[in-house]
RNA sequence: GGCCCGUUCGUCUAGGGGUUAGGACGUUAGAUUUUCAUUCUAGAAACAGGGGUUCGAUUCCCCUACGGGCUACCA
């Protein structure tokens, strides 16, 4: 009897996407696609002094651009909600609760400042069965009174009782067996003063409650996870219990430890989905989109970052991924990044989806620069340079000559052997184009061509001229096509504004 | 420090007891493109080290080294 497949992304709205968390979410997409599941997106917010506002909004955002929709969750509706877990607040500390009448966990009194203190005088200090009957709870004053203290609202904390001298186990579905000894693992707090649950108790109550089959979250998690597992049992759910799937890190492309936000800015590549403005300094991150990439390409190239279809294809649609995804074949390992093949990726992208598809995002980088060029036209101006676009950014670059004559030359490459009789060759070049009966690249050319023999001129030596004339330096695809589609009156235009600008 | 996870070209990776250890990015050299990019061809480039097991280990086991993660009333 399969479980339905249902998993989560469950982001805690502080601040920009990383791309570490795209892939997290990718990972979950296709898994959940694949087999006919549910995608759902939840948000972690117990942390009431990070909360940033705009932050939740911001995610929202990025899903939606990178294509990737859960089908459950914070504004997608679903049996399960509320999915935000500061609306949740009021069903943790029954649970919290159960396990302290259990005994398996404990009402704690230290204070910030007592802890702090201890972890200045003991080295490595740990808040476990080492350490906890030297502590100020339930455990080492009275049961009445320690009742007493929390009916009457003294600040305190609910934390787990770790058992001693025990092995916890678990089946990772990428790592395979995971032990740990829980004389490790300290008493984590489960419930904090402010009322709110910590991630730990969170996760599992929610994961149980939303009924999640598959946790898919970063390698950093594998240390706590012993941690979840007590809680699964303790709450008596273990057989409820979630696969477990610890996805390795993004790395620094150089250095040491994983990718960070200031990497980014270090190294000169984005590091969230989308730009990330801090609404308390202002401070800004650039972010893919922004950066000109398409959504497909960033989910390309994230989902090879620690996963391949055994197979050499490198370029894969969305549907292709969750056709072929595997979790046995994501690597165990952490990936550094590579901003050089990320921009590869995006190259190929724009290179394989046809100038329609193009079409909208090459609009929007046109407009930026108030170019508003009719439809069919831009169509075809697309297809003749999307090839030498890396970034979506590069389009206007690549041409805005088709759009605009040039306001100014590379006068180097303009007036290399320029001569009189060079000038003479573009008047006379004018002259023929005015009388030539079509405006066709091949024809264009043979004119060019023929006049240049006559004139005994050699066609090397007049291309690059010519070319500036058009298009303001030595850029852009065969000049002869970029005549035939600015047309001839532009052309004729361009070479007598050049000329002109020759003689100054 | 302790605990956990990992380790194939510079990078992402395929492979797996006997292979010329494959591909991609990047890089080098050439061809094409009378700009540049694209494209094409060729080249350099890897099994961390030491012990086992075995007829034979890059592949399986152990140790070491190295890398990474965690070690909060943050997630």
């Amino acid at each position: 009897m399969e479980k339905e497949v249902r998993v989560r992304f469950a982001p805690s709205p502080t601040g920009g996407l990383h791309i570490g968390g795209v892939r997290t979410i990718l990972y979950n997409y296709l898994f959940a696609k694949q087999n006919k599941g549910k995608f759902i997106l939840r948000i972690e917010d117990t942390d009431q002094s990070r909360f940033v506002p705009g932050a939740e909004e911001y995610i929202l955002n990025c899903l939606k651009w990178c294509g990737l929709t859960p089908d459950e969750g914070v504004t997608f509706g679903g049996d399960y909600g509320p999915y935000r877990q500061s609306e949740r607040k009021k069903i943790y500390r029954q649970y919290a609760e159960q396990l302290v009448a259990q005994g398996q966990a404990y009402y704690a009194f230290d204070t910030p400042v007592d802890l702090e203190n201890k972890r200045n005088a003991i080295p490595n200090f740990q808040y476990s069965h080492a350490t906890r009957m030297h502590m100020r709870n339930s455990l080492t004053i009275p049961h009445e009174a320690a009742e007493a203290l929390v009916r009457e609202g003294a600040p305190h904390v609910i934390r787990i009782k770790i058992p001693e001298h025990e092995n916890v186990y678990f089946n990772d579905l990428i790592r395979g067996n995971v032990t740990f000894d829980t004389n490790q693992v300290d008493d984590k707090v489960l419930l904090k003063a402010d009322g709110m649950p910590t991630y730990h108790l969170a996760v599992v109550v929610d994961d149980y409650l939303m009924k999640i089959s598959h946790v898919f979250r970063g390698e950093e998690w594998l240390p706590s996870a012993p941690v979840h597992i007590l809680l699964w049992k303790y709450l008596g759910w273990e057989t409820d219990m979630p696969q477990w799937v610890h996805l390795p890190l993004i790395l620094k492309p150089d250095g040491k430890g994983k990718l960070s936000k200031r990497d980014g800015e270090r190294l000169g590549f984005p590091v969230f989905a989308t730009e990330w403005i801090d609404p308390k300094t202002h401070e800004k991150a650039i972010g893919y989109k922004e950066m000109g990439f398409l959504p497909q390409a960033l989910n390309n190239l994230l989902a090879l970052l620690g996963w391949n279809n055994s197979t050499e294809q490198e370029i894969f649609t969305l549907q292709e991924m969750i056709d072929t995804f595997s979790l046995d074949r994501v690597h165990k390992g952490g990936a550094k990044f590579d901003w050089d093949k990320a921009k590869w990726f995006n190259a190929e992208w724009i290179k394989k989806i046809s100038a329609d598809e193009l079409l909208p995002y090459v609009q929007e980088v046109l407009a930026s620069k108030n170019i508003y060029p009719e439809k069919e036209y831009l169509s075809t101006i697309i297809q003749l340079v999307k090839e030498r676009c890396v970034f979506l950014n590069d389009f206007y670059e690549q041409s805005f000559f088709f759009f605009t004559a040039p306001h100014s030359y590379d006068m180097d490459a303009l007036k290399s052997k320029w001569a009189d009789e060079k000038a003479l060759f573009f008047n006379d070049l004018i002259n023929q184009f005015e009388q030539s009966e079509n405006w066709e690249a091949p024809e264009i050319e043979n004119i060019f061509k023929q006049l240049a023999s006559a004139k005994a001129i050699k066609i090397g030596e007049l291309m690059l001229p010519f070319r500036v004339m058009l298009v303001g330096g030595k850029f852009g695809p065969q000049v002869f096509l970029i005549a035939q589609h600015i047309g001839r009156q532009a052309t004729i235009d361009r070479i007598t504004k050049a000329l002109e600008t020759i003689k100054l």
